[in-house]
DNA sequence: TTCCAGGAAGTCG
DNA sequence: CGACTTCATGGA
């Protein structure tokens, strides 16, 4: 039997640094990805098998069945953006004002945001209340295996939402989802008449996005921001997590404030992609030891 | 043991 | 409006 991962690709279009290649697929953007050893992931996204790797010439490699390859290959460079791109993003954030973003995006001086399918994009953040990411990872990993389409070998895809409609809550419960299988069911409900609603979110401007997502069970604004942000490309989103509350009362003297307040001063302060900034900060903040 | 994790939604005053 | 609870589960 062959090896079918061969055909490694260079990906020329992101030659990151190791932190910001790690914190970018495995730092809580995705669920998807496994650790081999510190440089190679293996993960699925869509229907495709990656496995993605770095190397100290600061190169990024992909490689899938030789069967999908030309859907992978579009795929991974929409998933991961350009360079032209990030040159210009990074350019635009208030680094130069702002002493504390410029420190957190030398600590991760390539990091990027992803742009991941809708529907595993929300189905991960539903997850997310009150988890840690390797717990949400646990999450997703149970019910792709038990639920998920078989695409090759022992490899599955998530379930889309049409077939999360038709697993009981039980059965969410049963891969470990506690409280939050009751959401998406019903959010699998909701969607289940317009299958395409969640594909048209895209279409939609941030604020009316944000109150489509909403009005899922299950989704408030913080967990509408992480879905509009890492899965629709829309970078005025900006988070509010507890990291971010700890951080942003820290180095932005925010003591006391509310996560709507948060939320505001975030877009506010950092402008039109405040959710890349928010990712830098973010990834500097949970990398500190303790608190 | 206690606290906390990429929260949301319902209740009470 | 704001503060407080409940909702499961496991890691630190």
């Amino acid at each position: 039997m062959t090896d079918p991962w061969t055909d490694w690709q260079l990906y020329k279009d992101w030659r990151p640094d190791l932190a910001s290649f790690q914190e970018t697929l495995d730092g809580g953007q995705a669920f998807c990805w496994d650790a081999l050893d510190e440089f190679n992931y293996e993960g699925v996204v869509s229907n495709i098998p990656f496995r993605v790797r770095w190397d100290s010439t600061k190169s990024v490699y992909w490689t899938s069945y030789r069967l999908f390859f030309d859907e992978a290959d579009a795929l991974f460079g929409k998933y991961i953006g350009t360079e032209e791109t990030y040159q210009m993003l990074y350019d635009t954030l208030p680094w130069r004002s702002d002493a504390h973003l410029k420190a957190c995006m030398e600590a991760f001086p390539d990091l990027r945001i992803l742009n991941q399918p809708h529907g595993e994009t929300l189905l991960g953040f539903l997850c997310s209340a009150t988890k840690q990411i390797v717990q949400i990872k646990e999450m997703l990993r149970l019910i792709r295996d038990r639920f998920g389409a078989p695409i090759v070998d022992c490899y599955r895809s998530l379930p889309d939402w049409e077939t999360l409609n038709s697993i009981t809550e039980s059965d969410l419960r049963d891969c470990k989802f506690g409280f939050r299988a009751k959401n998406i069911s019903k959010t699998a409900a909701l969607l289940h008449p317009t299958p395409d609603l969640i594909d048209m979110i895209v279409e939609q401007d941030y604020a009316t996005a944000k109150t489509t997502l909403c009005s899922f069970p299950g989704v408030g604004e913080k967990v509408a921001d992480c879905v509009l942000l890492f899965g629709y490309q829309k970078l005025e989103a900006f988070p509010v997590d507890t990291w971010i509350i700890k951080a942003m009362q820290r180095r932005y003297d925010l003591e006391g404030w509310h996560p709507k307040q948060v939320a505001h001063f975030g877009r506010s302060h950092f402008g039109k992609y405040a959710g890349l900034a928010q990712q830098f900060i973010f990834a500097s903040e949970r990398k500190q030891p303790r608190k």
